[in-house]
RNA sequence: GCAGGGUUACUCAAGCGGUCAACGAGGGCAGACUGUAAAUCUGCUGGCUUAGCCUUCGAAGGUUCGAAUCCUUCACCCUGCA
């Protein structure tokens, strides 16, 4: 039996929005050798700037970022096509004797690589849109007739319903956990994650959201993929003129929230993830990264 | 002062004698998640020893087999006439 080439370590910092995800992989890059990989659906997307709170000019001039900037606003882009890049991404850091460090809030994105998910074919995209004309009781019709089973999918979602159709009823799979992988967790109170937004939100409203808002709508137009996103998406009404500003920034604030509330239930369920509660002790972290790597 | 209208769970708001622990919305809590994932979807939301029981619909009485729903008085709010 061959032995397996080592695996590159790889470490992950993961946690909701806000959580000061990004402060600490760039600390911990710096003092260890380390590159980014952005493990994020949404600052994946070019122009799309403040408002995905992507990292600033300074940061990515200080330590190399992956990942970034890789689709134009109205181009699709998947957990698929992020998890070849990473890999690649991995690849190439380890390569170059730098330790990788995945940093990100977009849970699949995240599972994909740590778990190797198998993912199926992509489905067209014109034929998603035909499906998606559909009700849920004529999708099921659609999937009856075809013979697919129906397994665990939850009927009520249709794009679940959607994606059964376009899989062809194949059964997606998952490898064990990636070896040489650190996980942590950055977790905040509640309430002080609610200040945090807050501030965050009024420092991207400063920052210029708006105009980067308007500029996107002028350029692509309401459907295009970036103004999908928590931050975007609420200025329609503002824009169309039934909305005040302050109702966007209070939609913004909430979504922002609920957002983080669906990341904590995500990783969650991982139990390899090494929680630490912020503000974060960076030595403490130092530490457990170290002799991780000394492992 | 007289005549009307109102007071429902965290908030807004339905109900108009039994099928009401009480529609719906918001908010809150919890969960699912494999090529849209910042998406999409689900459950719970009076209390408890939770297939059952107990306490709720401004307050106190009353009518009734039975009341959030009807009657009386009181408190507070709104409107019309004075």
């Amino acid at each position: 039996m061959v032995a397996t080439p080592k695996l590159s370590p790889l470490l992950v910092i993961v946690g909701e929005t806000a959580a000061g995800k990004t402060a600490l992989s760039i600390a911990l890059a710096q003092r260890l050798g380390g590159e980014i990989i952005c493990a994020d659906s949404w600052t994946a997307r070019r122009q799309a700037d403040i408002g995905t709170a992507k990292p600033s000019r300074e940061e990515q001039a200080a330590v190399p970022h992956h990942l970034l900037d890789v689709v134009e606003p109205d181009e699709d882009f998947t957990a698929a096509v992020f998890k070849r890049l990473a890999n690649e991404a991995i690849k190439d850091i380890s390569n170059r004797g730098k330790l990788s460090i995945m940093v990100g809030g977009t849970g699949l994105y995240v599972d994909g690589v740590l778990y190797d998910y198998g993912f199926l074919s992509a489905g067209d995209r014109g034929a998603r849109e035909q499906l998606n004309q559909l009700s849920n009781q004529e999708l099921l019709k659609r999937i009856d007739q075809l013979g697919l089973e129906l397994g665990d999918v939850d009927i009520r979602n249709k794009r679940r319903l959607i994606r059964l159709i376009e899989t062809n009823g194949a059964v997606p799979t998952r490898q064990a956990m990636r070896q040489s992988t650190l996980i942590i967790g950055l977790k905040y109170d509640r309430s002080e994650l609610e200040e945090r937004v807050t501030l965050r939100v009024d420092g991207m409203l400063e920052a210029g959201l708006k105009d980067e808002v308007r500029g996107l709508a002028e350029r692509y137009g309401w459907d295009c993929e970036a103004l999908k996103g928590v931050g975007y998406a609420q200025w329609k009404g503002y824009f169309e003129g039934t909305e005040t500003a302050a109702e966007a920034r209070q939609k913004i604030i909430k979504q922002t929230l609920d957002l983080a509330k669906r990341q904590r239930t995500w990783f969650k369920r991982n139990k390899s993830i090494q929680w630490f509660n912020t503000p974060v002790n960076e030595t403490e972290i130092v530490d457990t990264v170290t002799t991780f790597l000394a492992n």
